[in-house]
DNA sequence: ATCCAGGAGCTTT
DNA sequence: AAAGCTCATGGA
């Protein structure tokens, strides 16, 4: 992979097993747009506007010491085609793999990610998308003719009513008593710091984060690849393909710990995208 | 109309 | 501990 910056714009080039349009619209991440020839979204507290040919993506308007920001939001320097090797004995994985193959497991900015997978409980992606951007515009400071994700301290000082406006419905209530308990300290950055488990088990404490969510914030925000979320989709796969029949969490847990290892979360993503998209051709 | 969506909280067994 | 019920909202 090779970086250059040109006339204001960050050039990556030999960027492999990395796809835009996979990685933007897996279901990970909720504010970005197909515009023009490209990509447009607000992330990392600006807004941005990205495209690609073939192995080569251009950011626009990105200058050197952001540019790196971006390399990390995008998962850039992790080998994925080290990661693809150690699954390849698994035929089906190997077809999600090779069907989803340009996804990256964003890095995005934790609180953001925290607010918007409570807002995916019992949801559904457009619905959730729609929220979140009307929290923004509502809530959210002001970037140019856009909006940043709104901080913790202005989703605190809401009304439920506040919330609600937003299409939020019952969640309102979770979004509101998340944000003020991260004002009063909970500390979600901090969370990279500790084990695994540790981190799954202090943002259940949070209100509206259950076991799948956690998992939601500690792959796609903290950087633990082996979280696994598993919503409706992935247990069909786990269930239909790989025949697992427990019951509960703790289960499911070591089911997957022991099938995927330390990279469960990288895979998940790949299943969770390939299945969606043709579990018409997969059930039979 | 009924069911479903990247579930969680609360109540009852 | 485990299973059951309820929670807004909009689209299919």
């Amino acid at each position: 992979m090779n970086i250059q910056y040109k006339n204001d714009n960050m050039i990556i080039s030999g960027a492999e097993h990395f796809s835009l349009e996979q990685s933007l619209f897996c279901g990970q991440a909720f504010r970005w747009k197909r515009q023009e020839n490209g990509f447009f979204g607000v992330a990392l507290g600006r807004a941005i506007y990205a495209e690609q040919k073939n192995d080569m993506i251009t950011l626009f308007d990105v200058e050197e010491n952001e540019g790196e920001r971006f390399i990390r939001y995008f998962d850039l320097v992790r080998d994925y085609g080290a990661i693809k090797k150690q699954y390849a004995g698994d035929p089906f994985l190997r077809k999600g793999m090779e069907y989803a193959r340009g996804i990256r497991v964003l890095r995005q900015q934790p609180f953001e990610t925290l607010i918007s997978f409570i807002i995916s409980s019992n949801n559904n992606v457009i619905r959730i998308s729609k929220i979140i951007e009307t929290l923004c515009q509502r809530y959210g400071e002001r970037i140019g003719e856009h909006f940043d994700f709104p901080t913790a301290k202005v989703l605190a000082s809401l009304s439920v009513q506040d919330v609600k406006i937003c299409g939020a419905g019952y969640r309102a209530r979770y979004i509101i008593e998340t944000a003020k308990m991260v004002c009063d300290g909970f500390d979600i950055e901090g969370l990279c710091d500790v084990p695994y488990l540790q981190a799954r088990q202090e943002l259940t404490a949070l209100t509206g984060v259950g076991p799948k969510v956690a998992e939601c914030v500690a792959l796609y925000s903290l950087g633990f690849t082996q979280a696994f979320p598993a919503d409706v989709w992935m247990k069909r796969v786990l269930c239909d393909v790989y025949g697992y029949t427990g019951k509960n969490d703790k289960e499911l847990r070591a089911f997957v710990d022991k099938k995927f290892g330390k990279h469960a979360g990288i895979v998940q993503q790949y299943l969770f995208h390939y299945a969606r998209n043709n579990w018409h051709d997969i059930s039979q």
